[in-house]
This record gives structure tokens, sequence and C-alpha cells, in this order.
DNA sequence: ATTCTTGCAAAGCGTTTGCATTGTT
DNA sequence: AACAATGCAAACGCTTTGCAAGAAT
């Protein structure tokens, strides 16, 4: 599951220059910024470094409208705005669900002509065979640091929010009963990849997300 | 402005089968059903026409999730839910933003681990130039059809709400002030592109939205 | 020594376009 | 008659991949 990455001098810049860029670059953008440095770099060298950095969780590739997929070295949870002229994408400060016309306002100038809303997971059938597969799978590894399936499921929901949650509201989103929810958390405490900020809330943590690849 | 369409053969049946389907197809997809009917089409035609009639409105191209664009035969506002896995795109039926987990929930089973949330619109620099190029050409057509720049603007902030709004909403955002927005809804009212559903709420018509191309 | 990573080139995929022909108005 | 739309094939832009050479552990 976890790769052994190796610092590469051309890793090194690229995760350099993506850190210093505040526009979200595209690989190709990337690839301008990195060949003042590295002339002899490849472009190919480009993508597969972000393809394999965005894997391990250390930027985050963005799936934005449509045309090329851009990155981006912040990793908190943050909105974006986009330019249907020139394809720029530049970041929400406001918690744009709150209001949206505040938040078109104080976005740095734009006129905002919509929003586009999409929840991504996974459907029906792919929940049924990805389980089906992992029961297969079982067998084969069963140390103490494995997360079971619920477990699994208890911190993906918590991954998926910003905020600290009660049981219930992860009971909600998952398919888990919330007496269920709380023994996984319980354990999921016990590995350090939740804890619990206010009482009876809880959010994931820093080791978590890792967990979560 | 507005194209000369003909209706084809061809075109007839990708819109019919495009209304059947429930599944957002991408182009591809819409070209294998359609090959059914007609085995001589070309995916190019496929292409052409998604693109023509979601230009003039009759179908909606959805900017979703990185590879393939999708196409959807229904234009009222409603968001997507995005397989991860298996990439298909489902409607969801209820408005996601008031509770991220109970629309999780109804979502028709899924499973959902995140929420992309992106607004698009016109960065400052585009704003500018759009600004002095309509100048330009102002001095080239002026009847009473055309509508302003306020008006336009005014048109395109209702267009992007789905319900009434007020017309300090309508400043809000826009670049207008409340009263500038009272006279350009008086004049859109006359032209029959906005109605007042409720005592000084307004919404878009659906001339109003044609108008917007 | 092992195995991860690179640069290069070629292929991949989804989409768009040029062109001669066909079809609609 | 005018010109929009078609089928075909070739090109396009972005991305991925196979491979031999090179670099990090």
């Amino acid at each position: 599951m976890v790769k052994n990455l190796r610092m590469t001098h051309q890793r090194e810049i690229i995760l350099l220059e993506l850190g210093k860029s505040m526009t979200h670059p595209t690989a190709d953008e990337l690839y301008q910024l990195v060949k003042v440095l590295l002339p002899r770099i490849s472009l190919a060298t480009i993508y597969r470094n972000l393809e394999i950095m965005s894997q391990e969780g250390i930027i985050r590739k963005l799936a934005i409208s449509g045309r090329q997929k851009r990155f981006d070295a912040e990793l908190e949870q943050h909105n974006h705005i986009y330019c249907v002229e020139c394809h720029r994408v530049d970041n929400l400060l406001e918690d744009p669900v709150k209001n949206f016309f505040l938040s078109a306002k104080k976005s740095g100038g734009y006129i905002v002509s919509g929003c586009r809303i999409e929840f991504f997971g996974l459907c029906p059938q792919c929940k049924n065979k990805k389980n089906s597969r992992r029961k297969k799978m079982g067998c084969q590894k069963k140390s103490c640091d494995t997360l079971s399936e619920k477990q699994l499921e208890v911190l993906k929901a918590l991954a998926s929010v910003t905020d600290p949650c009660g049981s219930k509201d992860i009971a909600a989103s998952t398919s888990l009963e919330a007496k269920q929810v709380s023994s996984q958390i319980t354990a999921l405490k016990k590995k350090g990849f939740v804890d619990s900020p206010v009482r009876c809330k809880y959010s994931i943590t820093a080791a978590g997300k890792a967990e979560l690849k």
C-alpha cells in the first residue's frame, strides 16, 4: 500500500515550485517553472510525480471543470473559483455554502455566474464489489494495525468533513448504527487515528488521514 | 448569435436517446446507443451536435471530474453525485447544501466520501477585458432589443439562482447599486425576460434564459 | 545490489477539425 | 440555390506507458 518514495532532485524541485505557486498550476505550467531550474527534466516526470504525490496525499489533485487537471500543494480543505474565460483557478476564502452572494463579492473581484456542487463516493454496485473483494483478501493479512471495514468507513466519513462531529452524524453517513460507530471510534482513538477535541465530537487526526493513503 | 439549426434525422435521434437515458452518458456512450438506430452515424457528428445543442441551451454539458464530459437532457438545476470507482454520475435529489449527511443517505445508496464545490465566473482581468471590448462594439448595434451591460449583468445574476430574489441580493452579486438594479429590472420585465412571482422578488423567465444564449 | 526514478519516444484517449459530399430549408 | 450538417480521416491536446539508462537507498 505505502510505496517507498525516494527524494530525488526532480521531485524536490517540483514540490518546491508547486508550493511557491499560488495559481493551482497544470502539469504543463509546472513543467515550464521547473524547467528553469532543471532544464533536462521531462514532462513525463512531472506527470508521474504529480500523480504519485497526490496518491500519497502529499499534494492535491483538483478535478475541475473538464479541462486540464490542476494541482495544489495546500492540503487544507478549501474551495475554488474558476474563470470561465481564462481558466484560472483561485482559492475561495469564505465558506461559500454559507452565503453565495457574500462569497461572490469577496472572491477577489470575480463576477460569479454560477456554482457547481458535486458529491463523490461509491455507488451501490461498487460498494458491494469492494466489500466482497475485501472479504476474499481478508485471510491474508490480519495484523492489529489493519483497520476493519467498519473502522475504515468511519474514518472515511470523518475525513470528509472539516468540523468535529458526533457519532449520530457518522452513523447517518455510513451503513452503521450509532452504537456500532461508538465502538469503532474507541478503537480508532486507540490507534491514534481519531481524537475528540470536544466532548462527544470526533475528528480525524493527521495519522488518520495518512492511513487513508 | 443565434444559429440557424436544422432538424436532421441524426440530431433528432441523438436528442431522443439522450432524453431517454438516465445515466448522463458520455459522447461515446451516446454514440453506442445512437448507432443501433443509425448504424452509419459518426462519432464526430455526436460530438458536434452535443456541442452545438449545449451551446444553444437545448441540453446541458456537465463539467464533472476529470475525464470525459457528460451530457444531460434535463435542464432544471440539480446537482450530481459521482462514483469514484466506476465513474457513473447520478442525480442528487435533495438539496445537498442543506444537509450533507442527510443527502448522502438518500443518494441512491452511495457512500459519500466527499464533496467538491466550485464557483465559476469571470476573474477581475477578464471582466475588464470584456467591458472594454463591449464598449468598442457598442456603436455598431443599438436596437431596443439589445440588452445593456447592466441589464445583462442583472439577468445573469438571476440566471444563476433558482429562487426569486430581491434587488439587494442582485446588487450584492453584481457591480451595481440596488437603485440601479431596480431600474434595470423594470426594463427587463418590459422585455419579458424577468417576472416577479412574489412582491419585490424577481426571477428570470424562459425567454430571459434563452436571451443569454 | 536492489529497486525506484528518469528521459525519451511512442502510444493512448477523448475531442476537434478540414474537406468533399449529402441533406434541409 | 444557399448553406448547414454529415461521414471520414487526420490532427489535436493532455496524459500515460514501455524501455533502457541512471540514481538513491
